[in-house]
DNA sequence: GAGTGGTCTAGACCACAAC
DNA sequence: TTGTGGTCTAGACCACTCC
């Protein structure tokens, strides 16, 4: 793996692992070159990474200080999987698949999926418990040019995982939007609405390394059990 | 400034105006080293910055392949004021300034603010008017070490232009928080409501260059007319 | 003055894509 | 084979903070 990623994974555990104790700052660059025999500039580029996940603030003149509040963040920030987020909050969740299949595209898939006009597209419909009431819808349309076979098994666990490490499929890049909308007959169908008159709908396009758009979400929560926590950096002007 | 900003700037200056007629990519790095005569890795530094506000995605061995739908984005991502965006939106907006005082620090500020117990803060009420109709209340509280002197005059325009044009207070990054809440009696009073049950709440705090928290708001909005919009990138693993 | 991070350079080698 | 972006280096100079 290249060195600024090694280092950077190396800097994140000791950050979460208060491997500097009660230290507020991290050594300065040239300590972390020397310690990790590595160019300022490779540092450099770990510290980097390390800002924009919001681990650190680098100070002009005094050095890097560790920014403490990130572990009690809700991690939904970024391109992040349901069981990733369930699993690093300690809830009982489980996934129904309501529906797996192809379809053909129709209008709103031709232009959220980059495919032609009834192209067969994988659909995947799940049913998100969390403490055993039925709070997230997720359907979730992916191009079958990167995805030739998909399973039920595979759907309720993570397709997530699946995508990255058996079909390896590089994730780069992801536009989310977020609207408040009325229940459709399908929330109220597969959800427990609990009289809620809103849903809140994540909507995402999801690409890959080399632009290719293979992945269209429609994510739809019960307003009571949505929470969306975002880092911003302030970059370039 | 920086070479690397400014030809940020060019780039993406170039990028909105389709500098490059029908291209889908720009120059080879080593085009542009020498067309601005600097180093590659400086226009690598450009690029980056590019890449991270959703301009550009790089494709190892090809190129740097220009992203089209940035400029149909609804500007809500990162840290971005109400005036920018009704700006950038062409809608008719008008803000109200409901309150303008100092108060003393409660519990919540003393947390969110990272003030003394009972240490005076600025604090300001607004409403948004969108088209007319009352839709968006903010609640804004700054740390008085900061700001000085502020005036009802600096609310109505945007107080974002006057930290950072007049006080030049250096922004850096800020962490939010969206849930969805029930209207409070606050709401009732200074908003249209139309009926609607539920408002989206955006809790943020916002930091300056050196770490030291200035600024936390409570942005009120009728779920009907709220978006948020998201470009996220994988990095680092 | 000593130490910190910020910028910039010229050059090297690599993995990958296109021809 | 040629060109592309990705990584890494050693060294330079600067602005800033702290003492």
């Amino acid at each position: 793996m290249e060195k600024y990623l090694t280092i950077y994974h190396d800097l994140v555990e000791k950050i979460n692992k208060a491997h500097w104790k009660d230290a507020k700052m991290l050594p300065s660059e040239n300590e972390l070159a020397l310690h990790y025999e590595v160019s300022r500039e490779t540092i450099r580029k770990s510290l980097d990474l390390l800002a924009q996940n919001g681990f650190i603030q680098k100070v002009r003149g005094k050095g890097s200080v560790i920014l403490d509040s990130k572990k009690f963040d809700f991690p939904v920030s970024g391109i992040v999987s349901f069981k990733e987020l369930a699993t690093s909050l300690d809830l009982q969740v489980e996934t129904i698949v309501n529906e797996l299949s192809i379809v053909e595209a129709n209008e709103i898939l031709q232009s959220n999926l980059g495919v032609r006009a009834k192209e067969p597209v994988w659909k995947v419909v799940r049913t998100r418990k969390i403490d055993n009431e039925k709070v997230i819808l997720d359907k979730d349309y992916f191009n079958r040019d990167f995805i030739p076979y998909l399973t039920k098994e595979v759907c309720e666990n993570s397709v997530y995982e699946y995508l990255e490490n058996e079909l390896e499929l590089p994730i780069s890049y992801a536009r989310k939007e977020i609207v408040v909308e009325e229940p459709t007959v399908e929330d109220e169908d597969l959800l427990d609405l609990a009289g809620h008159s809103n849903m809140v709908v994540i909507r995402s396009m999801v690409y890959l390394d080399d632009t290719s758009l293979f992945q269209y979400t429609e994510s739809r929560h019960r307003p009571d059990k949505f929470k969306f926590v975002d880092f911003a950096r302030r970059v370039g002007n």
